[in-house]
DNA sequence: TATGAATGAGTGTTCATTCAT
DNA sequence: TATGAATGAACACTCATTCAT
């Protein structure tokens, strides 16, 4: 009844906790977080109610754990897509381009992040995100780096730039979400802020 | 604030619209939305639970006219203070403190907007962001208006710009709002993303 | 600010008295009386929510005082009706018929007497019945009187005999208000119970 | 009263359902249908609220279920106790006797029946009477025998009639459940409208 | 691990009624 | 008498979570 892996059980489990998530992404991106039921999940994924339970701590831990999941799925692809450059402004504009794009793949999934996220009470206060700091690192560096080879400009905080350039990101993904029929595509809002964001923080003489 | 007829009489009627308003961003950014009771509100602004229903049409009807008022507001500040402001440069380092220190300024109302909004499924979804985009209007108008005169590039979109640094700010703030001890004052906020747009948007030759 | 009988006012009272009950009979009729607002009552007879209690003690009342003003007027209808007549047969008959010829003639009130006044707790629980004892007292007559005359058994009590009598009214009055299309008409209704219990009803040699 | 482990095993499903329904007679008869609240049907039959809403749809789903339960066992009961009758006389005389007396065995039921039903909004107006219309079928089938025997009247409806011996029976049993002193028993009820239906649809010569 | 029946806390909203004017 | 703004009690129902199998 339990298939194994080598010599013993546990795939079940994982599969469980995959086939969770990706119907909670589903049932999310549909409902809503607050309009979305435990029991429309378990029926989705195929297991008990109770079954979510041993996989997750409560509904608003799935929230979370969907996110973080992503988020260490987005910085394996960030890392890969910004492996092989050098100049820091390349580096920026790949990141910006690529989560655009990342996220018109994944539409759900950006609604999830955009819209639902939002609506947790315990992710919005409570979590520590660890990931997702992550995430913004990548950002960081990049932005250090280009003031340390004096590319950028001396006179901004990264700690700003980052969330500047990720409130923007996600301002402008949320928008292309919710707009019925968005004016621009993610492509040619991946285009825009990676323009301005480029010669915003390039350094003068 | 209050108009009377004759001497004093009825204060009441505008009167309690605004005490329940006053009560409810206190409120609200005490306890967050979804957590806040229609019945503390109530209490807050002295009224009965029933009378708030006789002002508003529910819950979600509060947050919405809370946020559209304080709009209505800003904007009457933001034009009193670009008023005079030709250089599309200055007006929109002038927007961009302005907004920062006026987060600062009304920090409950900040926190309200930045994080409990969201908490609002009828707001994230059925609103019609009327003065909102009347606000949002703001930013183009600059945006577009330094395209005009030549001092802002031409490649960028005034619509992608302008939710670009409303999701920048927007994002700073929340940050600000919610860090336990914010690394970075509204001021350094506020100047930073100036640096940043009005570089990014500065038309090179 | 008083007005009195005799010289002047008062009309305006009774109307509103009158107007109150009339828009109460079609708002009762048209949503029941649990979904009936007083301020629609109020509403449609062109007064304030507060007046209609200085005419009834509460909504109950109204449907109290429409029963009996309606009982009241029903009385003097089967009294002339039953006027002329000697033969308690025929008294018995003309009343069947008469009942449920007025239902027919009065469908509002027929609905809200046969479905809405069982609704109200006040009415079946607390209701004393002076008024529509003193209609059934009609029906306690005839059986009396025909009982007297030898012209009806003598072994069946008049108590039993009115309330089985009003019971079959009633039930059938209900089924053809109710009935989306009644398979018989208030005549034939009547004429059916008028041979019914003048037969079961007559004395037999 | 309440089984353990050990013996029975899953001793709950079914068991609550009636324990629910049992508790329901008790509570509305004792307070009233809109008077009766959820929480204390739950407490008196040992569940906990929400369980009962796994077993009806709604309050009023309650109130119809315990009404078309107890029309079922009625329905067994009349067709045994009719049974061995040939008769339609007789097998009229019979289930007008039997339902006076079935009537006080259960008189909270009689209660929750003649009147608390009729405050179901949902009863009244939206219930599909399929139990109930198989149970006044019964009369029915007594009168259209005894009229294809000859020995009932021809010119009688015998929709008209079965409404009528029914309204006739529950006006009487609704008096005899309100009256705090009931001048009639049930015995004395049911001998009197048998002699007066029987006499009343007896053909004659 | 898996189940799913059972739990019970939790609250926005309505509307009959009041009362200051 | 007339008004109508204000009151505040009242409650069915949902659904995340638990726990005995």
């Amino acid at each position: 009844m339990l298939e194994k892996r080598g010599g013993a059980k546990r795939p079940v489990a994982k599969d469980k906790h995959e086939r969770i998530l990706k119907a909670a992404v589903k049932i999310f991106a549909k409902h809503g977080f607050h309009n979305s039921k435990i029991s429309q999940i378990a029926k989705e994924a195929g297991v008990a109610d109770g079954t979510i339970y041993l996989y997750f701590k409560n509904k608003d831990d799935i929230l979370i754990n969907l996110f973080e999941k992503k988020i260490d799925a987005a910085i394996q692809d960030f890392n890969t897509a910004l492996g092989d450059l050098r100049d820091p402004i390349e580096k920026l504009r790949t990141f910006i381009v690529t989560y655009a794009g990342y996220m018109e793949k994944h539409q759900a999934l950006a609604e999830v992040i955009s819209v639902e996220l939002r609506q947790s009470n315990k992710f919005m206060k409570e979590y520590v995100p660890v990931k997702f700091a992550e995430f913004l690192q990548i950002l960081s560096m990049i932005i250090r780096e280009g003031k340390d080879l004096g590319v950028f400009r001396r006179d901004i905080e990264p700690g700003i730039a980052k969330r500047a350039i990720f409130g923007a990101l996600d301002e402008l993904i949320l928008y292309w979400v919710l707009a019925p029929k968005p004016k621009y595509s993610t492509t040619q809002i991946g285009r825009n802020l990676a323009d301005l964001f480029a010669e915003g923080l390039k350094a003068r003489p």
